[in-house]
DNA sequence: CTCTAAATTTCGCAC
DNA sequence: GTGCGAAGTTTAGAG
């Protein structure tokens, strides 16, 4: 890794054209040969940069970096003023908990939470415009269609509604009604869900994982 | 702006729980508090990182980075190899081109391209659930609403379906049918379009801006 | 403050 | 490779 911290500007032209005007700012040039450029302010987003695969070519003080679907990040450099490189190695990785797969893994094993005499189905049940979550029956055998998601926002009723209009043509299935399931439900999917006749519900994570009850309201 | 290369565990807990074991990284501070650490690998993403509005603590070898929401990200460092402080001041920032702003108002101006004896109403027509893009009229007079995005995904069809219901339910403007126009069209998203009756359109950037015949075809 | 839509989104998985 | 959905998405803008 290499850190150069310098005067410079840059324009990139690839999906757009954008420019940086001359400034001093952060260089970082990874061993995968990925480059990005960092104002002093905003962790995450770089001001600029070229996803590898990608080449660096330095000449003078123009530096051009270039992908191989052809967009390119030429960087002008007018005066360096730190010029570092560090040997880092391969890294281990992050290992993650709480994500929507692990939301899913959770209440495919604790489905009686959503009512009682509740069976699941399947998980990850086959349509043909994509897997639905969970497909259970509920106590009177009636087939329910639940799709998961971390934030409940408009998107996710959005594609259970798609869900269920396909799975509601299968008469060996029909009538599939659905329950749009998340740790946080925002106020306007709510209102669409409900409009729609999909049973909204609100998980807590650390309950479901925790105890079986009291591990989510039903609204 | 600090650039730290340490050999350090990281644990984040906040929207989820992730920690990363020990092993040489950069830890990137910025002006604004914000704190993010990257692997040699990856152009854009960090591995860990705790965006602005924070503050960092060091204590003995642990740095804690807190912010306002109560997230945490918790730094274990067991050996500095480089720490250097540097002035960047403030960035001027970045001048773009080319994006779904610039593509309205191309369209907008050349509302023609879309048929023959076509205007334009207004940009930005206001609904309550947000403003359509661009509301016109063809030769006959017919109402159209266009939704115009860089990339068409399914996403942007439903945006303009749930247009298409509401502006229909006004008599001012009913019957008003649908275009999409993006200057690329994914295939689920147009095969959805289609079979609601929407248009879709692809729109060649270069040309909109350049000519105004060619500037797009219709399918 | 919330909510929505865009992003050079990136990233990961499945086909 | 393409397509599709998730992401600690982040970011910008409107109400």
């Amino acid at each position: 890794m290499r850190l150069v911290i310098a005067r410079c500007s840059v324009d990139y032209v690839g999906r757009l054209t954008a420019h940086l005007p001359m400034a001093t700012r952060l260089i970082l040039i990874k061993a995968d040969g990925s480059v990005s450029i960092h104002a002093d302010d905003r962790a995450y987003k770089p001001l600029n940069w070229m996803n590898p695969p990608c080449t660096l070519k330095e000449s003078d003080g123009t530096w051009t970096v270039t992908h191989k679907n052809g967009e390119q990040l030429v960087i002008t450099v007018e005066e360096i003023l730190h010029d570092s490189t560090h040997e880092l190695g391969v890294d281990p990785g992050l290992r993650k908990d709480g994500v929507e797969a692990h939301l899913q893994e959770l209440l495919a094993e604790r489905i009686e939470v959503l009512g009682k005499g509740w069976t699941l189905i399947r998980r990850e049940y086959p349509t043909a415009i994509g897997p639905v979550d969970l497909l259970c029956r509920d106590h009177t055998g009636a087939c329910v269609a639940v799709e998961i998601k971390r934030r409940g926002e408009i998107d996710g009723v959005e594609q259970l509604t798609r869900y269920l209009e396909l799975l509601n043509r299968d008469p060996l299935l029909a009538p599939v009604r659905g329950v749009f399931a998340a740790q946080e439900i925002k106020p306007q999917a709510r209102v669409l869900a409900e409009d729609r006749g999909i049973t909204c519900v609100t998980l807590d994570y650390d309950a479901l994982r925790g105890r079986e009850d009291d591990s989510l309201r039903l609204f």
